[in-house]
DNA sequence: CCAAAAGTGTTACCTATACACCCATGA
DNA sequence: TCATGGGTGTATAGGTAACACTTTTGG
């Protein structure tokens, strides 16, 4: 699983019509419609080796904000729906398959694009570690730390600031905290991801606690070796997004 | 202000190019965006006379669907974002102006319209009972409770369903239950329509006490007279939508 | 004076938090 | 044995829910 499939292929300033764009067309035609996503993903700090928030990105090979780097994007197929689409585009673009995928928001200002009206419907996902590490860069994608981003193209910022926030709301209530682990964890690496993503330490006996008392999580019997000290408890997430999720998802086929 | 405007007259089956359509040109053609609201108001409930979830639909006079009731909606005009066009649809479909509009979902299943492909990107709007009385109904416009919905045209049960829940989840957090009354309002009032939208009642004491440490909220100075009993106290809403929205808000312009 | 809603006070309970403490392991 | 993170126990504070009680009006 690699990242090095071209990048913008499939840009958000594509004609629907494969027709040269002017004035009066883009009058007549309505709104393109883009999937765009926002992928996070834990991956040790540079600096202290601590798991953090990550995101890809691709750059743009085209104009508008040629040079510039994006979110992965691209159309949307008659053939699937918005959330199909949603996963392919970031298996063509990145080569990675989500652990989770929702909704985000729908971003139709006038002037996110320069040369078209263009309508994004933003997902954004998890994936886990072992996806994260696998996942090859190459000279048009690249992982970027999610906090402290450069000036990315279109209204990007802002759409990953958003997204930004759901995820940490979403964390601090609901169980998707697992959704960045791999298979098997320990209580600690769960801490370690809400800590980096809420950016706070928390007290690990409470913490402890409140996330065996909510459950979704069962020990596996095993124990992680060759730490430096006493072996931790290896755990299993138990749950489905479906019952997590706080909200009467949207069917899967209407999304 | 009335609802005597004509009735799908922007249906979602609009075709963008006003061309007919067959299985060629549904294949070719990009899928079509419509903008659609949910539209929730207090009126008081026929049996009891307590304050109930209405909200107001419109009559499909065109297949497919024709005769059912769907949400009120229609096109995205290229001069408009997609808050703007919600609240002008909004307007023109029903006469209401919303004191309250945000984007609910986007909902881009394959099979939602039978003859075409549409995606509809959905907003969710509370009106002050003061509208939703001068709103006169209509033979293609009628408001209905929110619970207990017939069958409408569309996927539109389902949105109506998550609206609900939506509006439901916001109430028992923010402060948005204000955008249902009237510029003042006794604490009561405000208790009734928690307990409307809930469906459960809650203590008046703890209620009021919640409320008030809160803030949001200031008396007027002003008392309601005419009632049977002590007279209570009129507020104020003092906040404002950005405020009060826990999330940062993807802003208008880009909405 | 009585009924009923407005508004205040008090108490029990629950849960998040802080932190003292023991346990198990590598070095 | 010591250092360190894994894991348990316990006291305290803050907030919610339940409900007794006083106040103020119309009839």
């Amino acid at each position: 699983m690699t990242l090095t499939k071209e990048a913008g292929r499939y840009g958000m300033e594509r004609q629907p019509f494969a027709s040269a764009a002017n004035v009066s067309e883009r009058l007549a035609q309505p709104p393109a419609l883009a999937i765009s996503t926002v992928i996070f993903a834990l991956r040790p700090s540079e600096a202290s080796g601590r798991p953090t928030l990550w995101l890809p990105l691709v750059r743009r090979i085209r104009e508008p904000f040629q040079g510039l780097w994006a979110l992965p994007g691209g159309p949307l197929t008659q053939a699937e729906s918005l959330q199909d689409a949603a996963a392919r585009n970031l298996q063509d673009t990145t080569g990675l398959a989500p652990s989770y995928l929702e909704q985000l928001y729908a971003f139709g200002g006038l002037h996110r694009s320069p040369s078209q009206r263009v309508v994004s419907i933003v997902y954004w996902a998890m994936v886990q570690p072992t996806e994260a590490e696998m996942a090859q860069e190459s000279e048009n994608v690249k992982w970027f730390r999610a906090d402290g981003l450069e000036t990315l193209a279109f209204d990007h910022n802002q759409i990953v600031d958003y997204a930004l926030w759901r995820l940490r709301n979403k964390m601090a209530y609901g169980p998707i905290a697992y959704h960045l682990l791999g298979e098997t964890f320990t209580l600690a690496q769960v801490r370690e991801v809400y800590e980096a993503v809420l950016d706070r330490t928390m007290d690990p006996a409470n913490f402890r606690r409140q996330l065996k008392q909510t459950a979704h999580i069962e020990p596996t019997g095993e124990y992680l070796q060759g730490g430096k000290h006493r072996p931790p408890r290896l755990y299993r997430y138990t749950g489905n997004i479906a019952e997590d999720s706080p909200a009467p998802h949207p069917r899967a086929d209407n999304a």
